[in-house]
Order: C-alpha cells, then structure tokens, then sequence
DNA sequence: ATGAACCTTCCAGTACAGTGGAAGGTCAAG
DNA sequence: CTTGACCTTCCACTGTACTGGAAGGTTCAT
C-alpha cells in the first residue's frame, strides 16, 4: 500500500503520515524497488490507534510513549491507565477555568448588551472591559 | 517611568512589554535623552486593559483590534459586544467539547483500572484506547 | 573609577501539530 | 513520447505569546 492510499484508509493527508515517522510515532516504512513506502495492512491500525489516542486529548508525545512502550513487549496497560487519569485531572480543570471565564464573559456581554454606548469617555478604552 | 518600573506596576516583565509595543498593542514609548523608554502613567492601564481582556479570553490581537478602533476615536463598544458573543458561542462549544471528552475519558479509565492486565495481546497495541 | 543594576537592539528559540513549496524521480495511459 | 498523478527529500513556515541570551550603552552609589 503506498502512502496515499494509506492517507485516504485513515482519513489524513500523506505530509501528516511522513510527519508521524519523522517523530517516532510510525515505524520506517519498507520501500519498494522505486523508494517509495510501502505500508502493510497494520498501518491502517496503527494510525486509528494515533487517532483514537487524539480523540482522548493524548498529545502526540504520550503516544509516542505507549507506542514505545508497547514495542518493547510490555503491555502499556498500567501506563495508560496513568496517563488517562492524569488527563482527567487536566480536564476537570480546564473545565472549571472555561465555566468561570464563560461566567466572566456572560456577565461582560450582558452588561455590553445595554443600549447606551453615548457613555463611553474617552478617558477610558472601554468600559465594558 | 522607566520600561522596569512600569513592568513592575502591571505585573509582567520588560521583555513581554517591548513584545507588546512591537505587535502594535502599546504605542511607541517617548525615549528619555539616553534612549530609555519614558511611559507616562496611562500606560499602566492601557496594560491592564490587555491582562482584563486576556482574563475574558481575547487573544492580543482581538485586543489590538479593539486599541486600534479606539485610537481612531471610535467607541469600539459594539465591535466589543460582538468579540464578546462571539467569545462566549466559542466557550461554549469548546466546554461542550471537553465534557464529551471527559465523558469518553472517564470511561476508558474505569476500564483500564479493571485489573486484568494479562488480557492484553500482542497484536493489539492497547485494549484500553 | 568601578561595579551593580538598569536599559538598548537584534537574533533565535520554545511548544504543538502539522502545512507549503521547490526540485526532482516513477509509473501507467494515451 | 509525453502528460498527469503519484512519489521522494529538504527547508522553511504557520499561529500564539512570549522567553533567552549576546553585545553594548546609561545611571547611580561607593
């Protein structure tokens, strides 16, 4: 399977696949007689895998740790298991910040929202902020 | 007052301030005979208006958006009501997005807490994602 | 007069996840 | 034989908000 055929497979672009080698996420590809890469149906796995790790806000780096991990032999299992509980500490967090700014910024707006903008000196960049 | 003394009344550091004068969101400082910067005291809080709209979540060039307007002596109030909107719409998505997220998480979480590590194959590079 | 603390400019780098483009090689169809 | 689609490498750039450091000038106290 050559590297555009792979990019459509996995729904990403062959710039985005040649990236994930370079960074260790991808191992080397075989190559045909002509240098091209020549990827086996694993691929497809490994890059919904890539994918799927996205989608649960891993960064690429964490990936690449399991990934590492997991071709040493050992099962990456307790690893993961850390690394999903600390991204769910992440996420009550940035949660909790997001739900007071959005407070912050409903009261700002409402507050902008009332029809007398004559009021605004000079002296002042803006009142509502 | 001197670049360092004004970095220390607004809390943020000499180099953060020049960035700031570079990227058009503070005016050119007048220069003392030796080249120094000379801010005069509204310059403080011309840099607190750029912390409170970073704290509602503008990036520095939303808030450039809104000095320049004001420079031009335009109320930039309904541009800040629309930004703020626009802000708040964007939070909301993105909360939305991080609850589902978390959702996801969690559940992956108590899966990978399950102990039965030994379950894990070869040919899978992690059950849990 | 000399040292510390402050200031100046300019260049380069950080993290993140790619994206854009140039210059050139390969392959199948017409 | 040429055209077009595909592939290769390499280098540089995107956006965001800074941060680090070098090389040099200024000010003030001792």
């Amino acid at each position: 399977m050559r590297i555009g055929q792979l990019a459509e497979a996995t729904g990403t672009t062959t710039k985005t696949l040649r990236f994930y080698e370079e960074s260790g996420l991808l191992p080397p590809a075989d190559r045909m007689a002509s240098g091209y890469r020549d990827y086996t149906d694993d691929a497809v796995g490994r890059v919904g895998f890539i994918h799927r790790g996205q989608a649960a806000g891993l960064t690429l780096a964490q990936i690449g740790q399991i990934l590492r991990i997991r071709e040493h032999g050992q099962p990456p299992c307790s690893h993961v298991r850390d690394l999903l509980g600390e991204r769910l500490r992440e996420l009550d967090a940035q949660i909790a910040e997001l739900l007071a700014l959005r407070e912050t910024i409903s009261q700002l707006h409402a507050q902008a929202a009332e029809p007398e903008p004559d009021t605004c000196s000079a002296d002042e960049v803006c009142r509502y902020i």
